[in-house]
DNA sequence: TTGAAAGCGCTAACAG
DNA sequence: CTGTTAGCGCTTTCAA
């Protein structure tokens, strides 16, 4: 590994200073054409790369953005991601990801690493398990801070989110329109505000619909697929068992379907199935999962906009001011709801 | 925003100078344990955090590493990106991803952006349309860099990946066994090392058993669905069709049950199917999809392992060798290649 | 055991 | 239009 150039060899080559080449190389306009060029060409010819840290340095930027997911593998978040990069590698910033794997104190630490490397702007989503959001609302003081999906309340944090109440009664309305009318939820749990807000919008639609919530018909879990299986298993065992579950995520559904299917019961004709996310494996499972699509791309893109246009903000001086971006969500009909024979068995 | 704290602030605060606080920072043998506790206890008072880019400036280390694959959102990346990243965390590094979209000029300027960003060390998998390696091959004489998955041969750099020749000779071993004769294969571009190997194997594992080569039945294209399901129409319509597939990815594996269903044939009864990669969403479609698992996390957390190692080794001076790991692949029998009756026609 | 001084590569006043 | 100078925050000889 040959040692690189530096704007200081460029110069010497020229004949001229260091200063005059940052400016050259800069696009200063007060700098000669002919300068330029001719610097130009030397950091051709001494393949001359920019010290990002110097410069970092001395301009207070790194160019870096961190991005904290609870797992990158999950289709969710590795789409959410997706959007972002390109987005911010767009805008010229290079992205630093961290897991936490829905743990609290894993989520501190990896905020902290990204803090460390000196990001300009953080994205995150937060883990399942944390209650705590002081170290997010101090974070915010230090850092532009944009948080998705997984967000808490707070007026001065920015968020992107799918409105998930209105996804949540689109989920109850399409299973009473086929018919069922003993409509379980698996929900996550109800503090970390999405799920919270699924909850709240199943509870409504029910009562639209005139039908009775039933607190043994809800259950919070976390969004996988083995506490989705043992969830419904617990629903099928129950005197008057459902015949429909709308579940918080498609991890969820699927656990249900596996469940269903073990007890002998057909999916949609005995139990009808909504999930959450459409994740990608949803339209290819057999039967495939009708589920709430919450654009997760548009997501991660639309959060490294906002993100994008806050740094420039705080930047010009004057305070930003935190914007709250809802989605609006779209309901996938699919297999897991749509039975053919319609039976309304519920009376108002 | 307030800006934070120096080295400077916690020596004025001790009456010391910056160059003592630098040393109890860092564990430096020669200072007393009363001033270690000292400036430990200010910086915490002070909530210092030290500055990775001054660091950095000064013994020419970023802690930044850069993950470079074509799409992150698609599982086997995601996933060894998740395995890379733990593994990385874990020594001390901050991840930097970045995607290429399997286009060679964007993949050039995201290797660029990776360089300016003074990342320490490159895990890359390279696009789909790269035929010119040069720019890898200059880049792993100025940075250590390794390659998983989609490599090319080259004695100076190291790779990970699976045995693609093992693996493509275990999914046609399977589908004989299973009866099957007539088996094409869906590849993917020959000179992408993996793709190449497969189709070795595929050639290799014929002669084996027997079967004659016929390369109307070979087909090379991009591994998605879209290929795969023209592909496969074009297989159909042979006058002497296929009664098995091996496809080179999963994605390809989809897209010919798509098309085989769109023909009213049944799979696995009429057309036998194996994928490669295993993807999370062949477990669960319908027919599931036989597949041969190449323990994405493991690669991208091997290939991480062989980084560190090869960066440590740079820096102790004396040169490293590079290496090459390859990881033993797993055929994973699903639905889609198990028929019930075995008939097997060919006369060896 | 600590301090003084120099410098990593770059930029931004301010002079010239 | 270009040069001079100083310094971003930190580490690291060398000297005390």
């Amino acid at each position: 590994m040959k040692k690189k150039a530096t704007i200081v060899d460029i110069a010497n080559k020229l004949g001229i200073t260091p200063s005059a080449v940052s400016k050259a190389l800069s696009g200063h306009p007060r700098i000669s054409d002919e300068t330029k060029l001719a610097v130009i060409a030397a950091a051709k010819a001494l393949e001359y790369t920019p010290n990002h840290m110097a410069m970092g340095l001395r301009k207070g930027t790194s160019g870096l953005i961190g991005i904290l997911v609870p797992a990158i593998h999950y289709s969710f978040f590795a789409t959410a991601i997706k959007g972002a990069e390109e987005v911010l590698s767009q805008a010229g910033y290079n992205v630093i990801i961290a897991q936490s794997k829905d743990n609290a104190a894993l989520e501190r630490k990896q905020l902290e690493g990204l803090v460390r490397a000196q990001v300009e702007g953080i994205i995150a989503s937060m883990a399942i398990e944390t209650k705590d959001f002081s170290f997010y609302q101090e974070l915010s003081f230090d850092i532009p801070l944009v948080l998705f999906d997984r967000t808490f309340e707070d007026d001065n944090v920015s968020t992107v989110i799918v409105d998930d109440f209105a996804g949540a009664v689109k989920a109850v309305d399409h299973l009473v329109e086929m018919g069922y009318s003993r409509i379980a939820h698996l929900g996550g749990y109800a503090h970390i505000l999405p799920f919270g807000k699924r909850i709240e919008g199943y509870k409504s639609a029910l009562a639209k619909h005139g039908l009775p919530f039933r607190k043994e018909y809800l259950f919070q879990c976390a969004p996988n697929k083995d506490e989705g299986a043992q969830a419904t298993e617990r629903l099928l065992q129950l005197p008057e068992p459902p015949d429909a579950i709308f579940a918080a995520s498609d991890y969820l559904a699927f656990g249900a379907i596996k469940a269903a299917k073990k007890q002998g019961l057909h999916v949609p004709d005995d139990l009808g199935l909504v999930g959450f996310s459409n994740e990608e494996f949803s339209a290819q499972v057999s039967p495939s999962i009708t589920s709430v699509d919450q654009f997760s791309e548009a997501m991660g893109a639309s959060a490294a906009e906002l993100l994008v246009r806050q740094m420039r903000e705080g930047k010009g001086g004057k305070e930003f001011i935190a914007q709250k971006r809802i989605l609006s969500p779209k309901l996938i009909a699919r297999e897991s709801s749509l039975r053919k024979v319609k039976t309304t068995l519920h009376t108002p």
